[in-house]
DNA sequence: TACCTAATGCAACTCAGTTGCATTATGTTG
DNA sequence: CAACATAATGCAACTGAGTTGCATTAGGTA
């Protein structure tokens, strides 16, 4: 088993949740990408087939036990990380290019924080940004 | 008329776009909301019908021109709102919450910066909160 | 008026995500 | 181990957002 299985078997087992077939090869998936993923994106990386609805059952136990959480990106599908690099409510911030459609997790940047409205119980949060990556800038000045 | 159709027959035509009945009707409505809309929700509060396809057509006319922009926000239809608020690439916070699914603006709150690796050129840029408004939280404390 | 183009409408489609129900796997108890 | 209960998976059919191609209408211009 390579180490992110391992770590996967982990996390579920730690979660109080069954380390099945399918669960271990979805997280292993999203714990190697370094970067949210839909649904789709996890079905090709999974050395398996699955069928969707298995994916999406799956994804929304997986994000009931709190082991993986929904990027808060504006996008025609969801994408899901792992949340266990995410501090309470604070999610690092996310950064679509719009040239190459990638998602950067920026994990270095420490994530803003701002006064709610008197009464507001905040819960989750996430700066979230789109623009050009460093590659897409460079291909943009060259034409 | 009603001033916010004055204000939008203004808008269109600054922006060198015909104001048909359908493009007033949806951007007035977009003016008095206060906060992001869906297809669905314009064209409740719209006093005339319009087909699906042209409400859809309508919207990416209008972002084009930049008098409106998707929210961005994770939600599964597109959210839209007059972007005469936001200044450049910097928007307002938005807070979702998850007991009304009501979308707060948050415009009183200055929208927080943060540093970008190098080569990465942003182009919008918007904070996203989720969890309970004042309303919400007090009804749940009550039970 | 005649014409051209922009705007709108209609029907049919794609794709993400869901629901109901059947089937298989896994853990538990006798 | 056998029998059972429940959790997990699969299949088919559906819903609803958004799109595409083509026909029709409205508005501006010569």
């Amino acid at each position: 088993m390579k180490p992110s299985e391992i770590k996967a078997v982990e996390m579920l087992e730690q979660h109080g949740i069954r380390p099945t077939r399918v669960r271990v090869s979805m997280l292993t998936a999203m714990l190697e990408a370094g970067q949210p993923l839909g649904r789709e994106q996890i079905a090709q990386r999974m050395g398996q087939n699955a069928n969707k609805v298995t994916l999406y059952r799956t994804l929304h136990s997986l994000v009931k036990t709190g082991i993986v959480h929904t990027a808060l990106i504006r996008n025609r599908v969801q994408l899901y990380e792992p949340s266990h690099h995410c501090w309470k409510h604070l999610c690092h911030p996310h950064f679509v290019c719009r040239g190459c459609q990638k998602t950067f997790c920026l994990t270095g940047i420490t994530p803003p924080t701002v006064e709610l409205p008197a009464g507001f119980r905040l819960e989750r949060q996430q700066l979230q940004m789109e623009g050009l990556c460093r590659i897409c800038t460079m291909a943009e000045h060259e034409t």
